[in-house]
DNA sequence: AACTATTTATAAGA
DNA sequence: TTCTTATAAATAGTT
């Protein structure tokens, strides 16, 4: 969306890649917030960043309800992308613990 | 971004919020996939539109750890935004399941 | 970090 | 609803 039509393939330039995915990260936060408000939608939007930084956006309504945890801190570990410890998370309580082989069920860390 | 300038609040107009909706879920959904390919991050949107109806995304190394589940499903119980039903989450495992109120640790359905 | 030429997204209209 | 089009918004390359 400028000087060049852009290309489906990833950025190879280090720096170029850094600068365009603030711009871009930037823009899409943007559009998450303004589909929320405009349209009445929850929207949650989670971004890892190829330096592995974590940024998030969710709508109010999906906010009431995260507690103090992050919203990635929630979901992250089903998305495979941060933690390799299993968590627990339901509604407002989460908590590490270990799946026993044998059953495949959670248990809860002591 | 179009005929006029738009406004930061809620559209009135049901029909009128229905197609905007669609106009700018199709839009976001497309820089969710822009942002993970050109800058290499990953990506993880859920929509919940006004109708209650969901639409999500997730960047293919999401999609990898899914699983036979949908992303909003996975987290749809943390984010207070589909099921009630405490559901517990790890990894490409999850299940049923009711909080103990005494110890407020979770008890997997059997 | 700002600028600006262009592309992209989209609000209203057909 | 689907297509069109005028205009706003986003952004790639530049300064």
């Amino acid at each position: 969306m400028a000087r060049e039509k852009s290309q489906i393939k990833k950025i190879v330039n280090a720096s170029a890649l850094q600068v365009t995915f603030s711009k871009k990260r930037r823009g899409i936060f943007k559009k998450a917030k303004d589909l929320s408000v405009h349209c009445d939608a929850d929207v949650a939007l989670i971004i890892f960043s190829f330096t592995e930084k974590l940024f998030e956006f969710a709508s109010s309504s999906v906010v009431d309800t995260m507690g103090d945890r992050t919203l990635a801190h929630r979901v992250g570990s089903h998305l495979n992308l941060k933690s390799d410890r299993p968590i627990l998370c339901v509604r407002n309580h989460a908590c590490y613990g270990t799946v026993a082989r044998s059953t495949n069920k959670f248990v809860v860390e002591e």
